[in-house]
RNA sequence: CGGGGUGUAGCGCAGUUGGUAGCGCACGUGGUUUGGGACCAUGGGGCCGGGAGUUCGAGUCUCUUCACCCCGACCA
């Protein structure tokens, strides 16, 4: 291996972020706009989300949402209902002053989010409790004008899915965020295959007009956490500000209880930091476009051409995702081409093992080769899918529990942080002790672990500490 | 928005005291090749990030602006 071959991409250990940005554009998953802070999501990249919203698409049906779609222009005096809603999304949000030739009379918001005008008209849809629980979800491009942005990161627009519901009770709504997280929770799992954090964010780090946010955060491979998605239990603050009235069975006027759920093309960005190694992207099978690729090798070579299309005809009626390259290039350089884009599964067929009836097997994950049957080497590959997919969970969940530190002092934390680590520490209710651990270590609290703790003393104030919280860095 | 860095072909880079732009890879064409980034031949490609200035003359000097990267403040 006298060439580096992986030149093109910087060393992920000397320069993480560099590597970050020479993959996701040397692979082809993104490339900026020409407008400040946009990205163009190239077909590779897209594909990924696609998949994603395949998977969600099902399990929201499972929970009996349906998609729906609201306008992405917002009056002005909708975001205002909410106080606190409007203190946290006023400083990014775009806004539309001229349209039709002339100045508007309200000025209208590019939505940030769609709580407001989604509370607007379900407060003139839900009238009774018989019309409750509604749950929508939408999928549709956000505009949060941001300082510093990143590609999948932090863009001026992304892409996402909102889901809005509206139940009778408190506890509907709580359960539902909760509910919610968990099928967030199982995308990581099962489609992603990133182990997430699930728990409860502090005061500080709540959504804008929640009652309660709950956050799924993944550990990127610098130690670094990065907030893949949120559940809000807004209790009845937007349905106080936009009136969701209804008539319960007893013939009193309540307002509703409602919920909100998101996760971005963010989660691409956290696929890619979670999974990929100084050769590229190594992208998990159930999200990754291309399952298979197939190599023939010695491309004029009859028995080889055979093998590779009955091959290919065999995984494309297995319902997986494959591709032939067929191009000029040599076979060093699609090797090479192909694990850089993060393909799971690469099977080699040429004269050499197929004199004996063989192909070679590469996966993706563990660099290693195999020879495998002609006859079996669909199936093989196809079962290797699923091997891929729980191995890379395992690995990213032992890197992710390696890394987590208890703390008992701001010191301590510091240490830990510094360490790469996520920091595991015994708090107390006052919101003052977590913003005090930012400030001194610029870490913030990622969520609270477990609550009503007892016996334990605050890391930061020594009083009494009630709660258990994840500190690191983040995105 | 502060502090630092980088912008020259798609990518990676050279370009001397200012004298009118080059190399490698990639790309087109013809041919030979194919088990870890093949080779020969022959082509195409540049408002030297943008604007303004100094100068007979600017990739090079000055100012300004934009983009990207890093470190802080703000955020999915």
């Amino acid at each position: 291996m006298a060439k580096n071959f992986v030149e093109n991409i910087a060393d992920m250990e000397a320069d993480f972020p560099q590597w970050y940005t020479d993959v996701v554009t040397k692979t082809e998953l993104v490339d900026y706009g020409p407008v400040k802070g946009t990205m163009v999501i190239r077909p590779y990249g897209y594909e990924i989300w696609e998949n994603i919203q395949n998977y969600l698409n099902k399990e929201f049906k499972k929970e009996g949402v349906k998609n729906a779609y609201f306008p992405m222009f917002i009056p002005e005096s909708f975001l205002k209902r909410e106080a606190e809603h409007v203190e946290g999304f006023a400083p990014e949000v775009a806004v539309v002053t001229y349209a039709g030739g002339k100045e508007l009379d309200e000025k209208l918001v590019v939505r940030p989010t769609s709580e407001t005008i989604i509370c607007e008209m379900y407060s003139k849809w839900i009238n009774s409790y018989r019309d409750l629980p509604v749950k929508m979800n939408q999928w549709c491009n956000i505009v949060r004008w941001e300082k510093t942005t990143r590609p999948f990161l932090r863009t001026s627009e992304f892409l996402w899915q909102e889901g809005h519901t509206v139940y009778s009770t408190a506890e509907g709504a709580k359960e539902d965020a909760l509910r919610m997280l968990d099928v967030y929770r199982r995308l990581g799992e099962e489609c992603l295959a990133i182990p997430f954090f699930t728990g409860k964010k502090t005061e500080s780090e709540k959504f804008p007009g929640a009652l309660e946010t709950y956050t799924i955060e993944a550990m990127m491979h610098d130690g670094k956490s990065l907030q893949s998605g949120t559940s809000h239990n807004l209790g009845q603050n937007f349905a106080k500000a936009f009136n969701i009235k209804f008539l319960n069975k007893e013939g009193v006027l309540e307002y509703g209880y409602s919920s909100s759920w998101g996760v971005s093309t963010r989660l691409i960005g956290a696929l890619i930091m979670v999974h990929g190694d100084n050769r590229g992207l190594v992208l998990p099978p159930r999200v990754a476009p291309i399952q298979v690729v197939i190599v023939p090798i010695g491309g004029e070579n009859e028995q080889v051409l055979l093998a590779t299309k009955e091959l290919e005809e065999k995984f494309s009626e297995g319902g997986v995702r494959v591709y032939t390259d067929r191009t000029e290039n040599s076979p060093g350089w699609k090797f090479n081409q192909w694990e850089m884009k993060g393909v799971p599964i690469r099977i080699e067929v040429g004269p050499r093992d197929l004199a004996m009836g063989q192909v070679t097997v590469f996966r993706r994950d563990e660099l290693t080769k195999q020879q495998v049957r002609l006859e079996g080497a669909a199936e093989f590959a196809t079962n290797l899918l699923d091997e891929i997919h729980t191995n890379m969970f395992e690995k990213a969940k032992k890197f992710r529990d390696e890394r987590i530190e208890r703390a008992n002092s701001v010191e301590e934390i510091l240490k830990v942080v510094d360490d790469k680590k996520f920091a595991r520490v015994d708090i107390c209710e006052d919101e003052n002790c977590c913003l005090k651990v930012k400030e001194k270590t610029t870490a913030t609290s990622r969520m609270i672990e477990e609550e009503n703790i007892s016996g334990k003393n605050c890391a930061v104030c020594g009083k009494k500490a009630t709660r258990t919280v994840l500190f690191a860095r983040s995105y």
